[in-house]
DNA sequence: AGCCTTTGACCAGCG
DNA sequence: TCGCTGGTCAAAGGC
């Protein structure tokens, strides 16, 4: 997570690379140091973009747009879209920033280590000063049951965080981390890759993860995501009898929440491979529950 | 009360 | 065997 710092209009870059089945993740900004970390590249990327989108959670308000890009290259203005995402071992996600309004920091921690969450339960069991590196890496052992995985963070020297992994892979879906699900409550809404991911992992989709997941996104005004892969927000949106399909170069969908009496809009424009999602308002009801209504149409 | 971090001590591998 | 180093243990204390 973004802790103690201000984000207001600068960039943050975060990469990560996968070498066999370790993953390593370095993050910067031209502002600030951050301690955001992502799903390997070759997960999926909706999971990728969410996780990004909830990790910035903290200062949502400052989120204007996302750039999903690959392969280390990314361009402030040309989102990539064009790449077999799945099959490269790099990838990066940029997120630009242009509000004006700061975002005062209630995260803010001493130990900086402790700070990234990748939905699983980590316990910190040691500390220990690396010969050569400027700053202490930190163990962390996984707290379910007879799991042997751990991980091990450090800084580098310019300062990037750097995450390896050892051990056995996880014996278990992901538990949420007290922090984790802490910010999670704090905030009350939370899009997290990791829910997308679990829901997957075990086989059963929970509606309720996902669904407070994704309100992270529709409930934020002027929110514009661009990416390459498809995002079920959740909502049921119904659309405008009087969608304009060609918008220029673009075509372009217009929806409406079906919701009665809710004011919000969805805007999605097709660019090439690309779609570029903007929502605008916010939903005035709870999240359309479509697992209750397949099951009640099961019912039937 | 339970979970977590901190931190000094301890252990094992290696030259 | 000794010293160095990275990794782990575990008691103490904080939240």
């Amino acid at each position: 997570m973004f802790m103690g710092q201000n984000l207001r209009g600068s960039m943050i870059v975060m990469e990560w690379m996968t070498e066999g089945n370790n993953t390593s993740y370095h993050t910067s900004s031209s502002r600030c140091e951050s301690k955001i970390k992502i799903r390997p590249a070759d997960s999926n990327r909706r999971k990728d973009v969410a996780k990004a989108v909830s990790e910035l959670d903290p200062h949502q308000r400052t989120i204007s747009t996302v750039f999903l890009c690959t392969n280390f290259k990314w361009f402030e203005n040309e989102p990539a879209g064009q790449y077999n995402t799945e099959s490269l071992s790099t990838a990066s996600v940029t997120i630009q920033s242009d509000s004006k309004v700061d975002v005062p920091d209630t995260h803010s921690t001493s130990d900086d280590t402790t700070t990234q969450d990748d939905g699983y339960r980590w316990r910190k069991y040691g500390q220990k000063q690396v010969k050569g590196c400027k700053y202490p890496r930190s163990y962390y052992r996984c707290t379910f049951p007879h799991c042997g995985r751990r991980k091990y963070v450090e800084k580098t020297d310019e300062g990037h965080e750097q995450v390896s992994y050892k051990g056995p892979e996880h014996s278990h879906t992901i538990q949420k981390s007290a922090r984790f699900n802490e910010d999670r409550t704090n905030r009350q809404n939370v899009l997290t890759g990791q829910d997308l991911q679990s829901q997957r992992e075990d086989g059963k989709p929970s509606l309720e993860l996902n669904t407070t997941a994704i309100e992270g996104i529709i409930t934020r005004p002027r929110l514009i995501i661009q990416t390459s892969v498809e995002i079920d927000d959740g909502h049921n949106w119904q659309p405008l009898r009087m969608s304009v399909k060609s918008f220029g170069l673009y075509q372009r969908d217009f929806f409406t929440c079906a919701h009665q009496g809710c004011v919000a809009k969805k805007i999605v424009e097709m660019r090439e491979e690309v779609q570029k999602i903007s929502y605008e308002g916010d939903h005035t009801h709870p999240l359309f529950d479509k697992k209750r209504k397949r099951e009640s149409e099961v019912a039937l």
